[in-house]
DNA sequence: GTCTATAGGCGGATAGAC
DNA sequence: GTCTATCCGCCTATAGAC
């Protein structure tokens, strides 16, 4: 922000954010190291303290970014004009995919939010996310009014899809420990969900 | 093990156990600091390592017991001679209440899996959890075979079922945070989901 | 912008008195 | 068994040469 003055963006800096958001979302802020961060982006370790001042102040910009990505498959819920059976299953799928690129992300993310409660309402305003959940919370009322699905709790209907598309990816080790999937047939199992896991709440939904 | 011919079972070892679950769950390995299990346990430092050799060996202690206790769940799935539904309703229940217990441990398993790949199979072989798994597995065929449910994939159905449980509690700081919830009717949400997901799996499986 | 060297402090582990 | 004092290594952060 201060010295964007130069004229190739450095990439060094990028380097480093994808380093660090690998080392903190399976570390944690306090486990991660800073040395293994600048092995991790090929960069000398006094590096990581020109760039970004400190540890925290790194964390943080990561934990940020992060998040929102998280946040942003909020979006398929509410945009658009398609119909609530394709808004469900465009969400259920980016949702999916989201989650896929960087599995220990969410967990990351939670664990942190536990740590340190008010962590999300410091970053983030409840008000973004409030216009997304009313939203989203009058399309649920204004569909069963019309009779297209049945009345249910909307609040509940989002923590199921939430549950069914995040869990099975943060839990990859367990799941695959309990079900004994090799990492083939791992992937495999996760890409039928996306059309599975909407066809079941899909199914839920029918009045 | 090896001096356990002392009279009096030294409950300052279990206060230990038990601030070391809290502060392991919440920092992880790393993040952890002996001087905060210590206080935890309203202990001296010196004695963690009087009890337990080291830090390692302390985390290990705490997450074979806390693997166990997660997985004793699914003793609910393969046991008694209930019917196959009320089996589904029992797990759903009795899942959710040890989640419950100790919201962060999930996550904590989950996270140090990760970073350990194979420390799951290390510690616990894969054959108790395989013999549960082909009896489960047997189970769901057998029902359908009845015609009682419609023909799923097990490992699927097993996964939603986890998922559904699992993931709305260890996820509650984001849940809280997108619904705006506080703590009473956030632990109403939960609480209603006893229910709710059995109904949901349920009615999913007939045919 | 990049790197080496080093300061400075924190935290795990132990020695040893009681 | 319990506690204080202390050692020592590791890790963040910075100083300063280039």
């Amino acid at each position: 922000m201060v010295d964007n003055i130069d004229i190739q963006p450095t990439d060094a800096k990028e380097r480093i954010k994808a380093a660090a958001a690998r080392i903190f979302s399976l570390r944690g802020l306090e486990g991660a190291r800073m040395q293994d961060i600048a092995d991790e982006a090929q960069i000398n370790k006094a590096m990581l303290h020109y760039y970004f001042r400190n540890k925290q102040q790194l964390f943080e910009l990561i934990f940020e970014e992060k998040v929102k990505r998280i946040f942003s498959a909020l979006e398929a819920l509410s945009g658009s004009t398609a119909s609530f059976e394709d808004r469900i299953r465009s969400f259920v799928d980016t949702q999916i995919s989201i989650v896929l690129e960087f599995p220990a992300m969410p967990l990351f993310v939670m664990l942190e939010a536990r740590k340190n409660p008010g962590l999300l309402e410091e970053k983030f305003g409840k008000l973004p996310v409030a216009a997304i959940r009313t939203k989203f919370s009058n399309m649920v009322r204004a569909e069963a009014e019309a009779g297209n699905i049945k009345v249910v709790a909307f609040d509940q209907l989002f923590v199921n899809i939430m549950s069914l598309c995040v869990f099975p990816i943060i839990a990859e080790p367990m799941i695959r420990h309990v079900l004994d999937k090799d990492e083939a047939s791992f992937r495999d199992l996760i890409e039928a969900r996306k059309k599975l896991v909407a066809d079941l709440i899909i199914h839920d939904l029918k009045p």
